[in-house]
DNA sequence: GATAAAGAATCTACCAATAGATAGACAAAT
DNA sequence: ATTTGTCTATCTATTGGTAGATTCTTTATC
């Protein structure tokens, strides 16, 4: 992976988050990159390659910067309260939503094969969130109810954030969880 | 406000709601109602005039429909539980998203007017949802934080329910809150 | 070490399709 | 006769994508 094509993934990345799958064009990441559009096709043949690999990117980062639930349990942090963390610094270091979740309100005008990528973000997060839970919560709780429950939240807090954009919303919206989790 | 008009805003709120605000065009409103771009304009001036009516109608229909919580406790409904059937027949009738939930996402990129009507839609559904914990919770509980919760879980439910096409994951994500909103 | 071939990366220039928007003609209704 | 609504035709800008020339880098050979 070139210098110019982690560059252009990240462009691609920041404008997704900000106005979605139409909302940039390989035009818009040319003049950004400093390069022409014609070359933006060199790296990335299509729109549709271009979006996959930036959806790919943006799932294994994210995963990966999350660390180990049960590593995270032993060093005695709740591992849930960092993932809340995770969604929390996203919005005050980035400026747009979550990337799948944008691109998931727009799934009926997505190719397929960037859709596919989107299932799997969310399925990753919730097997995540699951074994997260298993370590603060119970074993009667239905730990995939409290994962999906988890995930929309902080996805539905961070759009509203977007919009509001004050951090206050989120706050407010998370608050209630963290109480609960911080029994555990 | 003219048959035409109605069919125009019928037509770009689904629009909308499936792919948003750079995911329709003059000319695919026009098709769909059988009439030319030109005619759309002469009713609508603008795409931002037509995105704010749209957003405006969205917010007047979707808090109308929901009625007034205290009527609602009174006739033995719990209005919370109301308000989560809502969203959930909103995604078994429609095929996409919330449209102020779509639109929140892309606030980046959209005019200044449209994201004022979004952050109204919000402000109309916490207001409502602080209204139905009133009637439901207990006068210690800060109706805010739970209003908020609400709202982002289910606008986060629907994200996520969009590009799984199940609404498992709607049930799923909100059966704890319903739970413990039914002790109530 | 100089040089030539091969590869990688970028450029200019263009294409057909579509975008939002406008001007002005036309017909129907009031 | 005027308003209301629709039409055709057109404008400029932008879209994703392509062809082919050009430059830069690397590598192998003398």
């Amino acid at each position: 992976m070139s210098d110019t094509e982690n560059f252009i993934l990240n462009t691609t990345e920041d404008m997704i988050r900000c106005g979605g799958y139409n909302g940039f064009s390989f035009r818009n990441i040319a003049d950004a990159v400093g390069i022409k559009s014609s070359s933006v096709h060199y790296h990335f043949e299509t729109k549709e390659k271009l979006g996959v690999a930036t959806a790919k990117r943006y799932t294994k980062n994210f995963i990966a910067s999350l660390g180990d639930p049960a590593e995270l349990k032993a060093s005695g942090t709740n591992p849930v309260v960092h993932y809340i963390s995770a969604f929390r610094n996203a919005i005050l270091s980035d400026k747009g939503m979550c990337l799948c979740g944008i691109l998931s309100t727009e799934t009926n005008i997505l190719p397929e094969t960037i859709v596919a990528e989107l299932n799997n973000f969310f399925d990753k997060n919730v097997e995540w969130l699951e074994q997260a839970y298993q370590q603060i919560s119970s074993a009667e709780d239905d730990h995939t109810q409290q994962a999906l429950q988890t995930l929309s939240l902080l996805e539905g807090a961070m759009l509203i954030c977007t919009s509001k954009k004050d951090i206050k919303f989120f706050d407010l919206s998370t608050q209630l969880i963290l109480e609960n989790v911080n029994k555990s």
